[in-house]
RNA sequence: GGUCGGGUGGCCGAGUGGUUAGGCUCAGCUCUGCAAAAGCUGCUACAGCGGUUCAAAUCCGCUCCCGACCUCCA
């Protein structure tokens, strides 16, 4: 079996993966700032990161994933003028910053939900944190890396990077960033560099959210949050640090830069990031008016959707790509996705009641090793889903009497379909709501007075009804001798 | 403008030196009362130009096109 490979931003490179404290293992994943609802792009990075999480746990390491919920401090910007995306949605709306977070927090956890994905083993808010990025702060202002200006702490951007590596993760040079920032110097007199950043901002009289401080009334930086908790609930040096792609030239260099001027130490030993869903090749982003909200999704409530789609269709059609690759969106591809999900689900359920024989014809070990060593190269789902497929090819096979199977494989190839497909890519079989306990019996009466009409020769009859329940989501699979079988479609 | 990444068959999307990725679509066949499902077969691509090599989608150079980041963004 292969080793498990992680591609670090830090390295760019994929590296053996061996955890610091074994089998523990320690993730921290950047999450959402809960000023309005999560679109697709959002949940593509927590989707890929449960499947981390997930194949972690099946390799049988202990995992510990922490992932935040920022309910304040994230700015609309870093110069002086920046408001809290939070408070500044609140006093929009005439809510209490509590109530916009608690609002959007329940819809991000359905959401998450509908998703199947699983909740993380923490998951800490910066506003529960005060105490913690306060600490931080001081420390930092102890070791010389901070300065305060009438009440807001600076980070010293340019101080630090005479010591230490400050564009290591972005891999840009730091002269061409402080040239790139030049301009727009407007309301910004309080910082002494370009890049500078805020630990702690002092809070305007109306401001509602604020703690006091040695500093004064005020409130956290964006970027301190991350570093308070995960050094928190991770300890100063983890194994695991995600998010986005976006984040990494500001919110994690930064994130760095604050651990090693506090405590010496660079906070993760990988780096990953998943890159960005696109609509027409473009980034699906709020700003831009291309996002997707799941529930418009589901739905097909959308200009660009002809219809809706299942939330494992999607969660399936995410899967398809690789983490570090773009994925575009379309109807034709989720079309596509949904076909390739059914077939995919129809086989796992075949399993059981494949008929054995006393020898296979095909080697079961050989799709187990392709499997694995997919996922065991940096998370490679989309080939290791094409290999699944190499399997359902092969199960539908043995049901049709083409191919043979041992009991014994029979156990090896249902354990490993079961494993692979339900628990690590976390699919799972949708069950409509027509099918409650009665729905089967109900259905079999059905198929049982079809088969009479059959028999009479009233084809038309039966193709009538045959096309009826089609439109209900159930499929009629005749057979020549035996009675007719059916699947749920939707 | 600067930095980084990418351009793969009708669509989505793997793949970094030599072997069929895979899914979907399309056409034909088998099966079927007819379908559906399933199986089989076919359609076999790597932006362009040049170079390295026995061999390049994969390495190097140039050109064109696209995207991300540089302001908040997963």
């Amino acid at each position: 079996m292969s080793e498990l490979k992680i591609y670090n931003t830090l390295t760019r490179e994929k590296e053996i993966f061996k955890p610091l404290n074994a089998p523990h293992v320690g993730m921290y994943v950047c999450g959402p700032t809960l000023y309005s609802h999560a679109h697709l792009g959002n949940c593509r990075t927590f989707l890929s990161f449960d499947i981390v999480f997930r194949y972690l746990k099946h390799l049988d390491y202990k995992v510990r994933y922490v992932r935040n919920i920022t309910d304040v401090g994230h700015l609309e910007s870093d110069g002086d003028e920046g408001e809290d995306k939070i408070a500044k949605r609140a006093r929009l709306e005439k809510l209490e910053p509590m109530e916009i977070v608690q609002l959007y927090a329940v819809d991000f956890h359905k959401v998450l939900d509908d998703f199947n994905l699983l909740p993380p083993s923490i998951e800490p808010t910066a506003s529960g944190h005060i105490i913690e990025q306060i600490e931080m702060t001081k420390k930092i202002i102890e070791n010389g890396l901070g300065y305060e200006v009438d009440g807001t702490i600076w980070f010293d951007v340019e101080k630090f990077a005479k010591t230490y590596p400050y564009t290591e993760l972005s891999g840009r040079k730091l002269d061409e960033m402080l040239d790139g920032t030049r301009e727009n110097l407007e309301g910004q007199e309080e910082k002494r560099g370009r890049l500078d950043f805020a630990l702690w901002k002092k809070a305007k009289p109306e401001h509602i959210m604020r703690w006091p401080s040695p500093w004064g009334e005020g409130f956290p930086g964006w970027h301190i949050e991350c570093s308070a908790m995960s050094s928190k609930y991770l300890g100063e040096q983890f194994d695991i640090h995600g998010g986005g792609m976006d984040l990494i030239p500001t919110h994690h260099t930064n994130e760095v830069a604050q651990n090693v001027a506090c405590c010496k130490k660079s906070p993760a030993k990988t780096w990953m990031h998943t890159n960005m869903l696109t609509v027409n090749g473009q980034k699906m982003s709020k700003s831009l008016g291309n996002s997707f909200l799941p529930q418009q999704l589901f739905t097909g409530n959308h200009p660009l959707l002809e219809r809706g789609y299942s939330a494992m269709v999607v969660r399936f059609f995410m899967l398809q790509a690789h983490y570090r690759s773009t994925l575009d969106f379309s109807n034709e591809a989720l079309q596509a996705s949904e076909k390739g999900f059914n077939r995919l689900m129809n086989a796992l359920g075949l399993i059981p009641n494949l008929k054995t024989a006393s020898k296979s014809s095909f080697n079961i070990n050989e799709l187990k090793e392709n499997i694995y060593s997919a996922l065991n190269d940096d998370f490679n789902t989309p080939v290791a889903i094409a290999y699944l497929f190499d399997g359902v090819k092969t199960i539908n096979s043995i049901n049709d009497g083409k191919e043979a199977i041992t009991e014994d494989d029979k156990l090896v190839l249902h354990r490993l379909f079961h494993e692979i497909v339900l628990d690590v890519l976390g699919l799972k079989k949708e069950v409509s709501d027509i099918i409650d306990s009665k729905s089967p019996a109900l259905i079999q009466t059905i198929l049982d007075f079809r088969s009479e009409v059959k028999k009479d020769g009233n084809y038309s009859k039966a193709d009538e009804i045959r096309k009826k329940l089609e439109g209900l989501g159930i499929q009629i699979k005749d057979s020549k001798d035996g009675p007719a079988t059916y699947t749920i479609t939707l």
